[in-house]
RNA sequence: GCGGGCGUAACUCAGUGGUAGAGUGACAGCCUUCCAAGCUGUACGUCGAGGGUUCGAAUCCCUUCGCCCGCUCCA
């Protein structure tokens, strides 16, 4: 989340209890396993919800994979090409071992408060030291000084090779006693000017767990900044198969793009795309958050809509600045359309060793104000992907384009072989569906219906209602007639609400709580002239249109 | 992970040791020709869960689960 000092002036927040209220009041979202107590970090969608949110996937998969970017072209000044995947939740436990998801965060951690550095607690190398007469050192007690590295070998060179860093942990002379056994190396050295034994070994968990406070810090050699050993198991575990051995682990996966980095071969074989082009993949992801928090944003179960653009490593910059742009404009355009969308660009220190350009697409959510809270990131990749998978599969993964390299004499290209750079929009759905919750909940006292969603038609979950004023005088049968012909021609898109019970306030008011943002009634004068009002969601005004009109009046206004 | 707050009807909440309540909403009927209007009626509760104290617990104690807030964390 941004650092909330360097933005605009805000509204006044509105009420997360009040939006969570009518979430639940009008099911839009119900907290899972609700008659159970709730499970912590998940959350389930009612039927409004369930439709609000597959109308924004819908809008995503049109604009970004049917018809990308509303049919506008690419800096390259073609259409922009992009094709559909669809992937397993489970993959090969290899695929995030290449994609480094296992070995950051599958282990305990221990971060060095002083120095903000973090590593493995297994690759605490400790040096345990005794005076050069006493009997030799063992790991029953504390470390003279530590060293990060896997084995105690690689420590002793790591000392051995960087002036530095003795200098800094006061330790020099190093000589080998003895042949190195497994998981532990003595040497004779002097430590603090005193000749010593020392002995290299991993730092017992025990010890660490124990006496973290008292451990001297690999990074400065002092005690009292290293926390506790921390396990991040971000990485949702399950076994595949009914054996559920060690050798039968796998993980749900935390992100849905390597998926497509998985198959970026198949698909350029398969379809006849040719570079530039998007392979995009909406689908659930799982990350045991430490903290879930602020109600559906940091869940442990998401869904994510992820698109991978592949283009000539020449190409990519200017590809990542056009999505980035685009997908700022698709947000707006989806319904959060005001201050609280901001687009921000991270900074050098920010990003990832590989990424060369990374930027947030933010919304000031109730609980983030005067804060954002990330809704899309778009990252300029690079090869790393493609690399990482290479390495890891031994399968290739350059690609051959037939559209670059020198002329040849009948006219064609040599062609050229590389591995293509990423550029990679990867959208929270879920986040999305909230922020559009967050930013359509009105409330103003001064309607008859002071709590309303002011839905973007494209996503709201019910499109139209039609009442018949009063339940009388052959007008239900004339709104019946309407709501069969709308709901034929729109029910692929939303519902179509009729309604004739209680007065027609009451009607209004319960549309505006769901955010339905048109409705349709049928009156005295419906039944002389053939003609209905249409009243207005957000101003509560009225205009006359014929009932021969009503169909395509909602078809321009959800965009159809 | 630490600290604070909260948990009673679908929603908002009252009830602090003695028969579980109100408003709103929902539903049904009447009425009603455009904004939660009116009248009548109906339904809706493991008082978050488990244990303890007590003659008796929504209320006191312990445990636990969940949500919110503040730190912490967030590849």
């Amino acid at each position: 989340m941004t650092d909330p000092a360097n933005t605009t002036a805000s509204p006044a927040p509105k009420s997360m209890d009040a939006i969570m209220a009518l979430c639940k009041r009008r099911g839009f979202i119900f907290q899972a396993s609700d008659i159970y107590g709730g499970i912590n970090g998940f959350w389930d969608y009612g039927p409004l919800g369930a439709q609000l949110k597959k109308n924004l996937r819908d809008a995503w998969w049109q604009d970004m994979i049917m018809r990308p970017c509303w049919g506008a072209n690419g800096p390259n000044g073609q259409p922009v090409r992009c094709v559909p995947l669809e992937t397993r939740i489970i993959q090969h436990p290899k695929v995030w071992e290449a994609s480094g998801h296992v070995a950051g965060f599958n282990d305990p951690m221990v971060d060095d408060k002083e120095t903000k550095g973090r590593f493995r607690a297994d690759h605490l190398i400790g040096a345990f030291c005794a005076p050069i007469d006493a009997p030799a050192p063992t790991t029953a007690g504390l470390p003279a000084f530590t060293i990060v590295s896997s084995t105690p070998g690689e420590a002793v060179t790591i000392l051995t090779d960087d002036k530095k860093l003795r200098k800094l942990l006061g330790v020099d002379g190093l000589e080998p006693v003895a042949a190195s056994s497994s998981g532990q190396a003595l040497f004779k050295c002097e430590y603090k000017g005193k000749p010593v034994h020392a002995l290299f070994a991993q730092v017992p968990m025990e010890t660490l767990k124990a006496q973290f406070g008292n451990i001297p810090s690999p990074f400065t050699g002092k005690p009292g900044s290293l926390t506790e050993p921390r396990q991040f198991n971000l990485m949702f575990k399950t076994y595949v198969g009914a054996t559920a051995s060690q050798d039968d682990i796998a993980y749900l996966r935390p992100e849905t793009a390597q998926g497509i980095f998985v198959h970026f071969k198949n698909v350029a074989d398969t379809t006849r795309v040719k570079m530039p082009f998007g392979i995009g993949n909406v689908g659930t992801s799982f990350r045991n958050e430490v903290t879930p928090r602020n109600f559906t944003f940091r869940s442990r179960e998401f869904e994510q809509m992820e698109l991978e653009f592949f283009c000539h490593p020449d190409e990519s910059q200017e590809w990542y600045k056009f999505w980035r742009d685009f997908r700022m404009e698709w947000w707006k355009r989806i319904g959060l359309a005001g201050e609280n969308l901001i687009l921000r660009e991270h900074d050098k220190d920010e990003l990832s060793h590989y990424s060369c350009g990374t930027s947030d697409v933010e919304y000031r959510f109730p609980f983030t104000a005067p804060g954002f809270g990330e809704l899309e990131g778009i990252a300029h990749r690079g090869n790393f992907d493609l690399t990482q998978h290479q390495k890891h599969s031994g399968a290739k993964m350059e690609y051959n384009d037939t559209e670059r390299g020198e002329i040849l004499p009948n006219g064609g290209r040599r062609g050229e072989r590389y591995l293509p750079h990423c550029i990679e929009p990867a959208a929270g759905l879920d986040r999305g569906v909230l922020a559009i919750l967050c930013e359509a909940y009105t409330k103003d006292e001064s309607r008859p219906s002071p709590e309303f969603m002011k839905f973007n038609p494209r996503v709201a979950p019910i499109k139209a209602a039609v009442f018949p004023l009063v339940g009388k005088d052959g007008m239900p049968e004339v709104a019946d007639k309407l709501h069969a012909e709308l709901s034929a021609r729109f029910w692929r898109l939303g519902a179509i609400e009729c309604d004739e019970k209680q007065t027609i306030g009451k009607r209004y008011a319960r549309m505006d709580e769901a955010g339905c943002p048109f409705c349709f009634t049928i009156d005295g004068d419906t039944l002389k002239d053939q003609t209905v009002t249409v009243r207005d969601r957000d101003t509560g005004g009225q205009q006359r249109i014929g009932i021969d009109k009503v169909s395509a009046f909602v078809a321009d206004k959800i965009g159809e």
